[in-house]
DNA sequence: TTTAATTTTGCTCCCGCGTGCAAATGTCTA
DNA sequence: TAGACATTTGCACGCGGGAGCAAAATTAAA
């Protein structure tokens, strides 16, 4: 009795295998893995018992192929060093694949290498690009955009003011103008701007939008420094040397950082290093409200990006098939805690 | 003189639109673009300037199914809120990449969820797993396993007994007896152990290597304490209840945490909420050398694992085509700082 | 210069599934 | 129960490119 049973190793078993298992044709079968299927409910159950016993699954290449939509979307990042890379990547792979879509990750190495990162992601043909980091120049998108190898080109948690590209971000000038009032109500008068990286385009409003709205608003002209990227330890590095100078009487009052990762290494070189205490003798505000921003060390004042409704309308927007203009600026809230 | 150029628009260019540009046939044009090829560099020279006229881009999605080779790789995750995880993602992504191989990324909701995880990147051909999570239990894998879908399951940094898998691994006995003799050396004689989750397949050896050599070698048997995830917050609640009531004669002299993120969080709760020095009241180790770590604030004693060593080799083992045994432990290097 | 060895090129036949339509089957109403 | 309509099912063809071999072109040897 020669093999009475088929080999558990599936080499691989494709729909006609299981069409013939069902005693259906193969298109039946691979009806019954569409959710959008006309198919009958007995005839469904009858591939799907086939299907369990032979452990057949769809071959997503050949469906991606066939019909032209890979339901995959490439997601590219470069500065790993920001702790609330990690928390934007935790949700948008949550909600991205509960609605179906898969996601290929791409470290940007470097911003000479941004076009590479996106010619990879155009070899598998996924239905749009998501960027999350920030070395992408004007000119980068814009190759990538003329190439036209992806239907849209995402720029998340940050604005943009290309034309091509969809943004999806927080409201960078409604939020720095309600953390300048609030840094101004308390009371605090010599604040300096901690800075990000300047990049051409995925560009981020709030140093722009505090300085210009400081000086309008309360007379005086903040200083700014600026870091090369957002990473904690450059920032310590920036503003230890910015600050350790500087008799006390000439210290600002209050570190308005850009984001988290920069007000996390600024509060650690200014209780370490510098050896003052926070907010006593500064006080420090951040953005993003990553998670040790709430711990006992920083319980820092900062601005909750609503990220898990920014990532379900991105979803709408990988859905949708409409070619309209899909910007859209999100409101947060500035949490309060006690670092300012 | 109507359309006298091609639409700038790429609709789908294929390798016949670059073959009929060049004058060459389709064939000739692949193999231009496959790096084994055997082809004139004439011939060559004519497809990439027709390629690049055109902006033809090969589909891998094409040549993955006709040749039943992806060089995609699923890498499941599911403790986002160990930061060691950012770490471990830049460089994975950084090597891989540059080795020619995508990744998928996976986020494994929750335990349950692993089987669907798994489906999810089988579904896609993927040549390989990687999984660099905790919530992998002996059965999901088993199932995963018998099912085939995939040559390699790759359980990295992280040793698993699992016959059918490989595990690319710091090797923790050795790494922790180093620990131990480290912290015994320096005059602790009160450790207490905290420990992170337990799984049954993919398992850390710290805790019982610690636990067993400090009681063979030094008489005493630590106490123990376990936080159900990787997360400085849950390990901060945890520590804080286990410590808070104790009288201060009672507190272990040093917390010998499994990994950086329970250390940080436990570095957190010991300073600013019961008010202890460190290390002069607790002292306390970590595991992984985070960037933070090295920071000001934390100055960590921990064990760097050797990322990249393991990544490459990671590599290798994609790369292979044997069948052999790949499990395969490497050393890592103390690293002492001033919490320990 | 002719023949043999070698490299390059073209081609047939798949890979596994979706599209759109026609045939078949099923359901409802009069 | 026949006719009209709705639902299911089957099928030819195509998506873009790889494997392996045969034909053609190029190079080396005699």
């Amino acid at each position: 009795m020669p093999d009475e049973k088929k080999p558990a190793f599936a080499g691989n078993i494709t729909a006609d295998d299981v069409a013939a298992e069902a005693g259906v044709s193969r298109w039946t079968v691979n009806r019954a893995f569409r959710k959008d299927a006309s198919i009958s409910s007995k005839s469904l159950e009858k591939v799907r018992i086939a299907a369990e016993r032979l452990g057949y699954v769809p071959d997503l290449r050949a469906a991606s192929l066939a019909s032209d939509r890979s339901n995959l979307v490439a997601l590219l990042i470069d500065d790993f060093a920001n702790p609330h890379k990690l928390v934007m990547m935790e949700r948008l792979t949550r909600i991205l694949r509960r609605e179906g879509w898969d996601i290929l990750l791409v470290n940007t190495l470097d911003r000479a290498d941004a076009g590479h990162a996106l010619l990879n992601a155009s070899q598998r043909r996924v239905d749009a690009v998501i960027l999350i980091g920030i070395q992408f120049d004007d000119d980068v998108l814009d190759t990538a955009l003329h190439a036209r190898r992806f239907r849209k080109l995402i720029i998340f948690a940050r604005t943009s003011r290309n034309p091509n590209t969809i943004s999806i971000a927080v409201d960078d000038v409604h939020a720095m103008r309600e953390i300048a009032n609030y840094v101004h109500e308390r009371g605090y008068r010599r604040p300096m701007f901690l800075a990000g990286p300047r990049t051409s385009s995925a560009h981020l409003l709030r140093k722009e939008t505090f300085v210009d709205y400081w000086r309008q608003h309360f007379g005086s002209e903040p200083e700014t420094v600026a870091v090369s990227a957002y990473d904690p330890e450059l920032a310590a590095k920036v503003v230890e040397t910015t600050l350790s100078a500087r008799k006390k009487a000439s210290l600002p009052d209050i570190l308005v950082c850009e984001n988290d990762a920069l007000a996390i290494g600024a509060t650690d070189v200014i209780r370490h290093k510098l050896g003052l205490r926070i907010p006593e003798d500064i006080a420090i505000t951040g953005f993003d409200d990553v998670p040790q921003a709430e711990g006992a060390n920083y319980r820092l004042t900062t601005y909750r990006q609503p990220l898990t409704d920014m990532a379900e309308y991105l979803v709408e927007v990988l859905d949708s098939r409409e070619d309209r203009d899909f910007d859209r600026l999100f409101r947060g809230k500035l949490t309060v805690r006690e670092s300012a």
